[in-house]
RNA sequence: GCCCCGGUAGUAUAGUCCGGUUAGUAUACGGGCCUGUCGAGCCCGGGACCCGGGUUCAAAUCCCGGCCGGGGCGCCA
């Protein structure tokens, strides 16, 4: 037997004085209660937002009436009541209560304020996880994801990319260096991927342009607001392209999620108390060479060949606002598989996108002939041998090809003006949390 | 990995320098009053000094160790 499930007729958000009269039933939590004696407010929440609804308490029956002096904070409520245009009401509608059920029941107190009368750390936030996402502004930001992610997809297919799903268990290290959270896999030892970086190169022979999105892994100590061990990354790559063809996909890609989340999500960026200006295109470009240049103007100085430090693109990002990209960095700075410039093999074919001082993709073409490969490998003390799997194959018709990654939760961080990573993945994971 | 800072009711905080009333306030919770609240209001109540050691007549306060956390750097998305 089916059991009969309570039905709602509008949601919290379609309440509007139109509908003068009309009989509604309502699914939600209660977000807040106003006892006033004769009268009471409950404010009921559900997907779409909160809706005003009024008791009058000499109007009801003894057992509505009971039910009503029981309600408290974040309980699942079943509301039925006629709609009231009502100046008195903030939203100029309200709900009247003619009957209510109590569908289940949230502990009192509740040990988190879901309402924001007191404010919360951080810290405190995540560990009552749940109920933080239940602040309006908070799972606002995780709707302007959906449309992010959403967009992203959408423009990848009308540019003729495949998603594509690479392995998150792997045998060894993609790049090197980063360090790599281990897993026992069965009787022997397999990683966590840091990225689909060779896969997704090897998979442009088949596909030509192919997309991915989904989660990688760090084992960095990394303690700062931009870094977590489990992130989101956006990783294209894309057949008979190089740098340049495919920094235009990446700034066509963030001009059309920026249209399409001011579309979408004019609330949640209100909630969010943002603005967001879509951003021109072309994004301006400056070389690694211009960069340090500059940096020396302004007293800074950098040795040649060095990435730059935080210290560095902090003032870089003081006076470049916005979107821009820094490209040719030199080419030891950069992982083994990224194309050294044909005319100056100190300098490569690679970029970063920033957005003043944040790093928020990384790309460039790569390299797509073996032996350059192979002795990128060695130069960078790597273990030739270990590549051998993805050394063969080049050896069966490798195109020129670029591509990049795209860190999705700093791009969040942006669009929803958020300062801590933290509060842009729903359930982080960093060197000290792994719950909840 | 290195460096800085912090830990007081469920939550957010005052008090800590300069040791000494009953550890204050807001919110949440319980009780009471209240028919237009939307940060509701008013009255009453319960609720806290991270753990261990030391100094002292006396420690939330000073010292040492531990645990937990926030942030910065390096590295990167």
């Amino acid at each position: 037997m089916r059991r009969k499930l309570p039905r709602r007729s509008h949601y919290a958000s379609e309440i509007k004085p139109n509908l003068d009269g009309c009989k509604v039933a309502l699914l939600g939590w209660a977000h807040e209660v106003r006892d006033l004696g004769g009268i009471k407010f409950i404010l009921l929440r559900d997907v779409s937002g909160t809706c005003q609804v009024t008791i009058k308490k000499e109007d009801l029956p003894r057992e509505v009436l009971e039910k009503v002096e029981d309600i408290g904070y974040e309980d699942v409520v079943y509301v039925e009541g006629f709609v009231k245009s009502q100046p008195k009401a903030r939203l100029g509608v309200e709900v009247v209560l003619e009957n209510i059920e109590i569908l289940s029941r949230a502990l009192r107190p509740i040990p988190y304020d879901v309402t924001g009368k007191v404010s919360a750390g951080i810290d405190t936030r995540l560990d009552h996880r749940i109920l933080d996402l239940r602040k309006p502004e908070n799972n606002a930001i995780f709707k302007i994801a959906d449309t992010v992610l959403t967009a992203a997809r959408e423009f990848f297919r009308m540019n003729n990319f495949i998603e594509v799903r690479t392995p998150r268990i792997i045998a060894t290290a993609t790049e090197g260096g980063a360090a790599l959270f281990e897993v026992k896999y069965f009787d022997s030892k397999a990683y966590l991927a840091q990225s689909p970086q060779l896969y997704k190169e090897e998979l442009v022979t088949v596909f030509e342009r192919v997309f991915e999105i989904g989660p990688f892994f760090r084992a960095e100590e990394s303690h700062t607001r931009r870094h977590v061990s489990e992130f989101t990354s956006v990783d294209i790559e894309a057949a008979f392209l190089d740098l340049y063809g495919v920094m235009e996909i990446l700034e066509n890609l963030i001009v059309h999620i920026y249209k399409k989340v001011v579309e979408e999500r004019e609330k949640e960026l209100e909630l969010l108390n943002v603005k967001l200006d879509i951003p021109e295109t072309p994004f301006p470009r400056y070389t690694y060479n211009e960069m340090v240049e500059e940096l020396k103007t302004l007293g800074l100085e950098l040795e040649w060949g060095e990435d730059f430090g935080t210290e560095h693109l902090r003032i870089l990002g003081e006076k470049h606002r916005g979107y821009y990209f820094i490209t040719h960095f030199p080419t030891k700075s950069k992982p083994f598989y990224i194309q050294p410039c044909e005319d100056n093999p100190e300098l490569s074919e690679s970029f970063d996108l920033m957005y003043s001082w944040l790093e928020l993709a990384s790309g460039g073409t790569r390299i797509s002939n073996r032996s350059l490969l192979e002795k990128r490998l060695m130069e960078q003390g790597l273990n030739v041998k270990a590549f051998e799997h993805h050394l063969k194959v080049y050896d069966y018709g490798m195109p020129i090809h670029a591509g990049w990654g795209l860190g999705l939760d700093r791009l969040l961080m942006i669009l929803t003006n958020r300062e801590n990573i933290r509060e842009v993945i729903l359930f982080p994971r960093d060197k000290f949390r792994l719950v909840p």
